[in-house]
DNA sequence: ATACGAGCTACAGCAACTGTAGGTTCAAGC
DNA sequence: GCTTGAACCTACAGTTGCTGTAGCTCGTAT
């Protein structure tokens, strides 16, 4: 039996992040001390160790929580699975794309600079005038 | 003179998102009308497309507030604008790498799913199971 | 004169946590 | 058995960068 502390340590995870994980119905709620301290076993600890590691992977939490779903239905077909992460993969090569564009714009205008004075910055031109960019504009690059 | 929503169509800027800008003091309170409605001038609009177009470079709310700072003072040295947008590359260079270890993860983890049944599909074992991932965990990949 | 789109303030909500305050419990050492 | 202090508890605020809602007022076109 793990205190909360010790679960943390062993998955990598936030103390606040795994009673956050509860409160938000992803993890289940555990057993209890006299107490009142949460007490976890061998389910639990396997089960944060697969969020945390979706996580790292770049799932949201509400795509792990469909994988933790499916997961539980072991007789069905895997191509649900394989479509969560079919998505994941598309987003991440989305993201990645995106990235890309702000790389190369970022580059030129910084390779473009060589003035000492702020009234001459390109990088300042460039950032006040659209037109100058390069780059797509999909939005923010997070 | 141009209301909020023209400003904001001009720009590309939602409503909401010019009065959250002037709210945390990134964007100045401008003019009313007698009537208690905004409006901009030629000055504003500048300022907001600066914005709008450091934010698709992925530059951050206080990494932009420090380039219009520095804008305003035009005889000093660029070095520092310089420096914002190198440190952005750099953040925007390590999301790319961080996202690529993601993106071949991925791909392994679902090429070699070839099962059927949920039970035997490779894409919940190696999320079940740290040890058969090869990508390196450097936190979720935002 | 009236209708109605656009504007106003104030506040709640999103993702996915993280941090704080103020109090309680557990386990180890003496 | 008692004390200490690290780890636990709840509840709530804060982070980033917006977005949406409710309930009102304003401006302009007809």
């Amino acid at each position: 039996m793990l205190s909360i502390g010790a679960l943390g340590k062993r998955t990598g995870t936030k103390v606040q992040t795994i009673r956050y994980y509860e409160q938000i119905g992803l993890m289940p709620e555990p057993g209890r001390t006299e107490g009142g301290q949460r007490r976890y076993g061998d389910a639990e600890l396997d089960r944060l160790a697969f969020i945390r590691h979706s996580r790292e992977l770049g799932f949201s939490l509400e795509a792990i929580r469909e994988l933790l779903d499916l997961s539980d239905s072991p007789e069905r077909s895997c191509a649900q699975v394989d479509a969560v992460a079919q998505r994941q993969l598309k987003e991440v090569e989305a993201r990645i794309a995106r990235l890309e564009v702000l790389r190369i714009e970022l580059q030129r205008m910084i390779s473009e600079c060589s003035a000492d004075r702020v009234a001459d910055c390109r990088i300042l031109e460039v950032l006040r005038d659209h037109e100058e960019c390069l780059a797509d504009h999909g939005g923010p690059g997070a």
